[in-house]
DNA sequence: GGCCAGGGGATTA
DNA sequence: TAATCCCATGGC
């Protein structure tokens, strides 16, 4: 295993569990140090958090990278790629400060909420990844989904070596691989009905330009980038505003499911069939970010944390 | 628009 | 152990 890390320092509101465990990715595992393993874009790593000041809650994010010496690319660049990826990756750029204090003003429960989840980051995830992890997420749970993710990534994603000492990852499978499978190859997986979902899914994405087709929906108005995922098999209103907000980078989409329509109830009296629409009105440009406090408050609330 | 299948593990009773 | 739930969707 590669030694190579890339330190990122005195990041602040950033809590690795709020981030890796909340729901939104699906392949980040806790070690028992509390930092976590997994893979995003073909690239295997571990990142740990290390607080540096307990007052402001900064700390230095440490990406240690495994890949077994013998693959390891060595041409120039390929380090500060690899920053600038991660960098992008956890959103280290976007002030969360700033957002948070517009997000609370003049709304108490929202302040609950944020000084519960104050390390909550939103993950540029892959936009492929995040259509197909979220059309397994559906009718589903966290444990069961990152089963579900993790066997069908072993099945058809290309092995990532990570030497003796890691054993091996793997990437998340290429749209044309999905493309090309029946259901039934998908078995072992166990993704149950929505095994029907993906690879239809994934022959229209293949169809329609594959990831360069998907990346065009980043800029497109947002009523019509939810239109383009709608036409997909399996993809909602739920999964379309997921793939939005962690794939695609739409701060403004607002994933409304089960644990939302009792958060927007509870908090703030809405109906369920409102919740989006109030959402918007509400949080606007961040009505993503603020549904992942939501979230993350009405799951936790009443815990002991 | 309301109802229900579909798959299966996790959680709760 | 049994019942219920789960970051929904599609089809009738």
């Amino acid at each position: 295993m590669s030694g190579d890390a890339i330190v990122f320092r005195n990041v602040e509101d950033f809590d690795a569990l709020q981030i890796f465990e909340c729901g939104q990715a699906f392949r980040w595992k806790r070690e028992n140090d509390g930092s976590h393993t997994g893979v995003a874009r073909g690239r295997a790593a571990n990142i740990s958090f290390a607080l540096t000041n307990s007052e402001s809650g900064a700390g230095d994010v440490k990406i240690r990278k495994i890949t077994a010496a013998a693959s390891r690319g060595e041409e120039d660049g390929e380090e500060s790629n690899d920053r600038r990826f991660w960098e992008h990756y956890l959103d280290l750029g976007r002030d969360y400060g700033e957002i948070k204090r517009t997000l609370t003003a003049e709304d108490a429960v929202m302040a609950r909420a944020v000084a519960h989840g104050a390390g909550i980051r939103i993950l540029n995830q892959e936009p492929w990844e995040a259509l197909i992890s979220f059309i397994i997420s559906q009718n589903n749970h966290i444990p069961r989904i990152m089963g579900c993710v993790e066997r069908l990534c072993a099945a058809c994603g290309a092995r990532i070596d990570g030497g003796a000492a890691c054993g091996d990852f793997f990437a998340f499978p290429r749209i044309e691989v999905l493309a090309g499978l029946s259901e039934g190859d998908l078995a072992s997986c166990r993704l149950g009905y929505r095994a029907e979902y993906l690879v239809k899914t994934a022959r229209k994405v293949a169809e329609a330009g594959g990831a360069a087709w998907l990346e065009t929906l980043r800029g497109a108005a947002i009523d019509e980038a939810e239109k383009a995922l709608l036409s997909l098999p399996g993809v909602g209103p739920k999964v379309a505003a997921c793939v939005l907000l962690f794939g695609l980078g739409r701060m403004e989409a607002f994933p409304v499911d089960v644990w939302m329509k009792r958060a927007m109830r509870a908090f703030y009296g809405v109906d369920e069939k409102d919740a989006a629409a109030r959402a918007a009105a509400r949080f606007g440009p961040y009505a993503g970010i603020a549904q992942q406090y939501l979230f993350h408050y009405m799951r936790t609330a009443g815990r002991a944390e």
